[in-house]
DNA sequence: GCAAAGCAATACGGTAGCGTATGGAAGTGG
DNA sequence: CCACTTCCATACGCTACCGTATTGCTTTGC
């Protein structure tokens, strides 16, 4: 890794990952910076300031999520694994959760792509016969809830299958 | 309010109500002694750091959220609103989560609660017939996973009550 | 190859918090 | 009332971060 000129999106992309691996708190401009090897001469160049630098990131992600349930959307496989894949989410999920409860953009975003996704379950549902809103609305629950339970002792996986299987039932 | 000495407990507290309405990031010395209208002469009286009082104040959520259970447990009322009492969890349930994502600590505490009202669920749905584990666990999670959902569109309460139903139904 | 623009390093002043230490107030027992 | 303990206020040095300003290095366009 030799040394490099850095864009704003390199930026962007490490703020990712430090807020998915860190939590919120390490979003700061000095301490990305020693991660990327550069300093904050660079950051303030690429932002006006640490708001402003915010604000993009939660943007950034907002747009990865969306394009992400596009994906899921278009993808034609069997019913479940779309409902599957709606609700999963990627791997700054819970981290920007997190940042959701003391920030009011991160809140914004967050909630907008929840509403989308929650749309998307319901409609998808809708589509196979289950026109009940409430269990979409549980279903998509369910999935962010598992996000943030112990690993051991659960399988997330089989959990969301189980749950849609019985909803898918209901047809 | 007149003026008073403070215990330790009012120190943990005051942090638990910051927790919940200002988040893990106001969790600092001087920030909850001005909240208390003293100075950090007290708090680092009743507490040998912050790390010290952290500790103490997820013990203490913990403590609050098993008798919490417990008394969810012993309340004999119908089936349904005691898995409701069960995942409800208190106002400072979602920050402890945003806590949890960032501090060791904390997520030690959660995480244990979490097993706690997991095997609750899971006893309480087996008792009445429903044996399957993991539909348990995606009722918890679907509680969870509501409470950092939007508010608005979304009655948690009634999103909660139709997939109890549903799950009941299949006794 | 050279100006101009793009990008990064460094130094600076300012704020906020941590933890210590020390003096003093306020409550308590004799 | 006094000694003693308990508790709080204040001041201090230290660290980490913010945002700016200035300088210097790189790249690009001509």
């Amino acid at each position: 890794m030799v040394k490099k000129r850095l864009s704003a999106d390199n930026w962007i992309e490490a703020g990712l990952g430090a807020l998915a691996t860190h939590g919120p708190a390490s979003l700061r401009a000095e301490a990305l910076a020693r991660e990327l090897g550069t300093t904050k001469g660079s950051f303030y160049w690429h932002f006006k300031d640490l708001p402003g630098f915010l604000t993009q990131l939660a943007e950034a992600w907002k747009r990865e999520a969306a394009t992400s349930l596009v994906g899921a959307l278009e993808d034609s496989g069997p019913v479940a694994d779309r409902l599957k894949k709606i609700a999963a989410g990627g791997p700054a999920e819970a981290a920007m959760r997190a940042w959701a409860s003391e920030n009011d953009t991160a809140r914004n975003h967050v909630d907008e792509i929840d509403k989308l996704r929650l749309e998307a379950t319901s409609a998808l549902l809708r589509d196979v016969g289950v026109s009940n809103r409430d269990l979409a609305h549980a279903l998509y629950a369910a999935g962010v809830g598992l996000t943030s339970l112990p690993r051991d002792g659960i399988d997330s996986d089989k959990v969301l299958s189980t749950l849609i299987d019985l909803v898918l039932a209901l047809r």
